[in-house]
DNA sequence: AACTAGGGCAACCGCGTTTAA
DNA sequence: CTTAAACGCGGTTGCCCTAGT
């Protein structure tokens, strides 16, 4: 039948979300959660179908989400579950909490298939071009093993020489609570404003509908919530604890405007940890986004080999 | 400086599944 | 039980930005 069920009510409105938009969208859904999509657009006043209601509010504006690029434990683990399940890109998402299935399919087709596809140095195959689209033909659903080492060497002992996915030693990655509405790192800050994402960022976490895992893997240890002075704490996302001197990078506005010299001590004590990266939290709101640091590739393959395979 | 190609990413499309009447 | 609407997912498209020529 006519699938478009969503869209028929003529004059919906497609493309691009403007700011005014999303706003819209924020507003609506932080006051009234999200249930019924097809009746958003009409109670939030938008010439939306729905169907792209809840896409835009999957992917782009829900507060929980993780931007910034993937971590090196990130992309072994939608390699490994992707060599698993395939491109079954939700469920892959649903083991890295507050990335988007689309995110991660983007992720894939424009960095990862690449990576797996380069090696094809002197390896066996010689395979021939062979056609635009890749037939997974070794393992369950792609890459050889041998393909996968590759990528696994690559990643893990490999100083990257000038790895793509590493620019500089200590990669920092940013995804403040500003930026998710100011159209993050394209530099553009097209005059969103961010003001209504702190409000929305303001709500308990409960109203969020987290996923099971996201709230697995982001509970604050215990003793991040206790004699602290700031409202922003920086958690590792796997064991170990955070040093004063990491603690003291945050600002007491929240902001995430660090000082370069903290910056620095930050980053250094990252290195020094066997910590895959590291998110914000708040206290009282729970994820909040903000800096994320991952360790340089000096230690990675300690870090890697010392890493749970599943999260 | 102007043009072009390629990459990244947000959004849409269409199909399969689930839910509700 | 049947059917239609809504939802969720994966594939695809197209816009925009940037690097290269």
């Amino acid at each position: 039948m006519g699938h478009h069920s969503c869209c028929n009510q003529q004059k919906v409105k497609r493309g691009l979300w403007s700011p005014e938009e999303d706003e819209k969208l924020i507003r609506y859904i932080t006051t009234h959660g999200y249930g019924c999509w097809s009746e958003v657009p009409e109670k939030a006043g938008l010439q939306r179908c729905g169907k792209s209601c809840r896409l835009r509010w999957i992917n782009y504006l829900r507060p929980d989400i993780r931007r910034g690029r993937f971590t090196p434990e990130e992309e072994k683990l939608i390699i490994s579950l992707h060599g698993a399940v395939g491109n079954r890109w939700a469920h892959i998402a649903s083991h890295l909490p507050g990335r988007t299935d689309n995110e991660i399919k983007n992720y894939w087709n424009s960095w990862i298939k690449k990576k797996i596809r380069k090696p094809s140095t002197p390896s066996s195959t010689t395979a021939a071009p062979r056609t635009t689209t890749d037939h997974h033909q070794h393992s369950p659903f792609g890459y050889s093993t041998n393909q996968l080492d590759l990528l696994n060497q690559d990643l893990a002992t490999k100083p990257p020489v000038q790895d793509t996915l590493f620019s500089s030693p200590n990669h920092l990655f940013m995804f403040d609570t500003g930026s998710v509405l100011d159209g993050i790192n394209n530099g553009d800050g097209n005059g969103r404003t961010s003001g209504l994402f702190q409000e929305s960022a303001g709500l308990s976490s409960e109203t969020w509908h987290l996923n099971h895992q996201q709230i697995q893997a982001l509970p604050p240890p215990a003793s991040f919530t206790t004699g602290m002075d700031s409202n922003y704490l920086p958690v590792p996302l796997i064991g170990n604890t955070v040093p004063m001197e990491a603690q003291s990078c945050i600002n007491e506005e929240g902001e995430m405007a660090m000082e370069c010299l903290q910056k620095q001590a930050l980053t250094d004590w990252v290195e020094s940890q066997q910590c895959p990266g590291f998110l914000f939290w708040d206290q009282d709101e729970g994820p909040l986004g903000g800096e994320e640091i991952g360790p340089t590739s000096s230690n990675l393959g300690a870090m890697l080999s010392s890493y749970p395979s599943s999260l």
